[in-house]
DNA sequence: CTGAAAGCGCTTACAG
DNA sequence: CTGAAAGCGCTTACAG
């Protein structure tokens, strides 16, 4: 204990934490002792008599690595500075033990608070069950689904809405629409905020261009290539995420159809795929490492380690590449 | 304490520490009440207690998010059972602090150890601020360099051989090699490995079709369009990662060439972007869930708590799509 | 504003 | 093979 070179453990253990009881003469020597010796304190000490870890922890069940990567940077760069860990905890809510799992985690841990990016963030099980252990946490999710103080709400639909409007804008009348997972509820925000932006264009989504996928790559060649089979195929498509795009790209390939020139194509995560495939895929951006950072400091506020967010707002935004173009007629 | 209901607490401790001095049958009785109440030690006390955490680290700098992941599921893997976690510390090499800081978050969490994965497996520097907090640790890395338990060798060289020996049977005598930066020992690896299989051929790499990247797409573009502009350009290219070979797709389609029939290409790594990419690109597959888990393993064996691990190596597998072709005579 | 006591839930020596 | 004591490094009430 840096005591010895000064007053007593229990006044450094005021300033480590903060408290206003501690005069400002003393805080500075305290803290400047500190800082020489390197000290800092045992975050397991802290944690046991605190009775709550200094770790927040990632729990999710989600395809992408890309996804989970950005977020975990977002969250770091969130409480990093406060000496906070970040424990990922990747788990499959169609196993039989999943409810029962995540919560020995959180419980055992201790944790200061878990945040969960969708698919996890729209399970009310799971929801019921960190409130019952008294876990704080925030949900990441396309529409609210909580209290704002808990939820870091993406607003997909937006971003598909300015989709169907570009997409309109260019020309195109025959537009298609490749959907998520029904159990997925960007899959419907998606879709919602599509067909809204197609109404702001006096455009109906019409159900025959409506296909419902997967998510995956091979579930987006599958779709394209019944929506490019039909009579009166559509000359644009908009797939729910940026790997069923890949799949309609593979699909266009296969029936000798040249993107953008005869098909224009949208996607939706910005993932590295849009730049790497060929035109490059114009796509919805979500900025999920901001969302990692709000996630996390909603935790900080929730937990009184912070007063309040700067940005707290997030919103998705098209990307326009050479995947689109103007409607040519046949 | 469940000692209430049985004994006293320190045979409850015995017990969760598989102490040799518990009889046989107070043991199973105790084991029982424990998993009746849910009882699970607390992993804070127990590390406070025991100066030692159990937390395992995975501290990388590393550009690819898909074998971050692959590598966080496969420690998991090894080690979920015995109830530890996985703390993720992303990092960046070149920053000034990295090493101060790597090592106080080592030493402030007492991590029961750390998995490196390059580059970071890679610097010295940071191995012997490891050794002096007394950290363990598994280096990954494409040759040995240290004690074999401490290692995962994934041998590079090897998958760079076979993808040498699949062009040469291939009919190609004009071999492009493009590597990865200098300050990464994969690179290295990639190319002697890429050279032997060439000579195991009775080829030689001709350093005028050696290019060095950055393992970038960028990179990929630049070192493929230099080499396809030369006078008698290659007729297949290896890139050290897919990410250069997605490049060289690039590079290929802007000077009119189609793959596989102007040009042959295989990268490493064999990565999500293989499959969609037109045509799949014939890539080398390094098991790298299977490297996080044996890394883990290793700790655990380092820690006395597994005898020894099953399957300690792994090697990189050639996996054969559609870039690559016959050489055809122009 | 600051200190002496008791405790967080476990463990390691030390005795039986 | 099993128990009573002291301690891991911090914190919370409780007194001054």
């Amino acid at each position: 204990m840096a005591r010895l070179a000064k007053v007593s453990k229990k006044t450094v253990s005021r300033v480590i934490n903060d408290s206003p009881f501690v005069r400002g003469e003393t805080r500075e020597r305290i803290t400047a002792i500190m800082s020489e010796l390197g000290y800092t304190p045992d975050p397991q000490a802290r944690g046991l008599a605190f009775r709550r870890s200094f770790l927040i922890g990632l729990v999710y069940d989600n395809p992408s690595s890309q996804y989970v990567i950005d977020m975990q940077q977002g969250i770091l760069d969130a409480v990093r500075e406060l000496g906070f860990e970040l424990i990922v905890h990747p788990c499959n809510r169609r196993q039989p033990n999943f409810l029962a799992e995540v919560r020995s985690f959180v419980e055992r841990q201790k944790l200061f608070g878990v945040v969960l990016p969708p698919s996890v963030s729209e399970d009310e099980e799971l929801n019921k069950a960190l409130i019952e252990v008294g876990c704080p946490y925030t949900r990441i999710a396309s529409i609210s689904l909580d209290e704002p103080a808990r939820m870091v709400v993406t607003h997909d639909h937006r971003g598909a809405a300015e989709a169907a409007r570009h997409l309109a804008d260019l020309g195109h009348r025959r537009i298609a629409f490749i959907s998520g997972p029904d159990m997925f509820r960007s899959s419907h925000e998606r879709r919602r905020g599509f067909a809204q932006g197609l109404a702001d264009r006096g455009l109906k989504l019409q159900p025959k261009y409506i296909k419902e996928g997967a998510y995956t790559f091979e579930s987006g060649i599958a779709c394209a290539k019944k929506l490019l089979a039909m009579d009166a195929p559509p000359t644009a498509i908009f797939a729910g995420n940026d790997e069923m795009a890949a799949g309609v790209y593979r699909a266009a390939r296969e029936a000798g159809l040249e993107i953008p020139r005869d098909l224009s194509v949208v996607g939706f995560d910005d993932s590295a795929i849009c730049s790497k495939v060929w035109p490059p895929l114009t796509s919805v951006l979500l900025p999920i490492r901001e969302m990692g950072r709000i996630a996390a400091t909603k935790l900080l506020v929730e937990g009184g380690l912070r007063e309040r967010i700067e940005h707290p707002e997030v919103s998705p935004t098209l990307v326009v590449r050479q995947s689109t173009a103007a409607h040519r007629e046949a």
